[in-house]
DNA sequence: CGGTATCCCCGTCGATACTG
DNA sequence: CAGTATCGACGGGGATACCG
């Protein structure tokens, strides 16, 4: 790992393994429930996959996670020890969530909303049969404009690109917007009721879309006075 | 701070401020108490100077801690922000008391043993008056073999050379064992019984060295299996 | 899908010395 | 006590390409 700080301190001793740039996203990504290295790269885009690797191997050598192969399937798990990282990653998430204050443009990424989105979809309350959403983004470039959640019964996929089948809702919002939604400031009827969303589609599909659509794990973080700048 | 991660993220966002070497630890010092430069530095004997100078100043822009100059005292404190960051530094120490594998001896230092247990002596159970103890560590080279625990009424002081007080108790034993006894590997009696620690001075003294030389705030948690290297 | 290999730059950090 | 100044190396990590 990095260079040892010579303490015996558990706190010195535990961020000699976590204190590396990259090392708590990845955890914070195993915690979630990613297990294979393209599901990862999903959630750290801007992480090289050469070093995604390194800290896998890392984590691996240190006892926090085990590669597990089987056949041409590899999975990547949280042993005990890692799995006991959770409260680590929750108590710096809602340190987050309570004082970081406004994110950056740079911050915003509409890729890695979705992929955050799908994770957390109650596939419980979710319509039978398939479900398309299309999700507009007017600001953006062409690129990233439009995206398509794919909710069928089994499995929900992101896609950037039309993947044909009939829509079923359309949700117009502004990146910013559907992002601030989803970290938990200001509800999606706030925003609605403010004109920054607007849905377009059956009514009952509309109304139940709040109830399976469930926000980021610390959206519920009760907020400070998001003093701190990063 | 490091370069950002491009992730809105409360977890990126927080660790963008946290995740650079030393910033977790100095905080540590700050929720320790430490309020002064050169105190700082005696928890980071490790960090030269003009880092530590430079973490605190991206402390002060983050908005986590407030520098205080009042004529010529300066003092470090944590803002309401930085104050919120115990249970971080908690959860954090708390996972690695519990699964961290055992130290090395690179990890043994007998300053930062001193000066943490300087910390934590509970001065309402100590004796009236002042009381002197003298720590031997016989397997250290000469310079680092004997310390002074100065406890005055007022103040308690850690010395590296004789003060020329009589001393009241001497206590004999490797750094090693003094470090895992106060760590909580282990008890004060346990260690007494097996003979790693040897205390000599008058009973009463003796007996009452345990209750007012409190371990490490870490030293509670239940342990794990530590099968963590690092 | 699941990674490795390589290359090179730039920034961090460590060491040391020095000052008000 | 409370820091700054300077300087060099070293290696982390970003980018890119490529392999099984």
């Amino acid at each position: 790992m990095g260079t040892a700080y010579g303490q015996f301190c558990p706190v010195a001793k535990a961020m000699e393994l976590l204190d590396e740039r990259w090392t708590m996203l990845l955890v914070r990504e195993l915690v979630m429930g990613s297990e294979h290295f393209n599901d990862l790269r999903r959630g750290l885009p801007r992480m090289s996959p050469s070093l995604l690797s390194k800290r896998l191997q890392q984590l691996v050598r240190a006892g926090i996670v085990e590669k597990r192969v089987d056949g041409t399937d590899v999975r990547y798990l949280l042993t005990p020890a890692g799995e006991e990282l959770r409260p680590v990653v929750e108590a710096v998430g809602a340190w987050g969530a309570r004082w970081i204050g406004e994110i950056g443009d740079r911050d915003l990424d509409p890729k890695l909303l979705l992929w955050d989105m799908r994770r957390n979809i109650v596939e419980e309350a979710t319509p039978p049969g398939r479900t398309v959403v299309e999700l507009r983004f007017p600001e953006l470039r062409a690129s990233q404009r439009r995206w398509w959640l794919v909710i069928g019964p089994d499995e929900v996929d992101v896609c950037d690109d039309d993947p044909g089948h009939e829509v079923d809702l359309v949700v117009t919002t502004s990146l910013r917007t559907l992002t601030q939604v989803w970290m938990g400031l200001g509800t999606w009827d706030q925003a609605r009721g403010a004109g920054q969303i607007t849905v377009d589609g059956p009514a009952a599909l509309r109304r139940a879309l709040p109830g399976w659509l469930a926000l980021s794990t610390f959206a519920h973080v009760e907020r400070g006075p998001h003093v701190v700048r990063v």
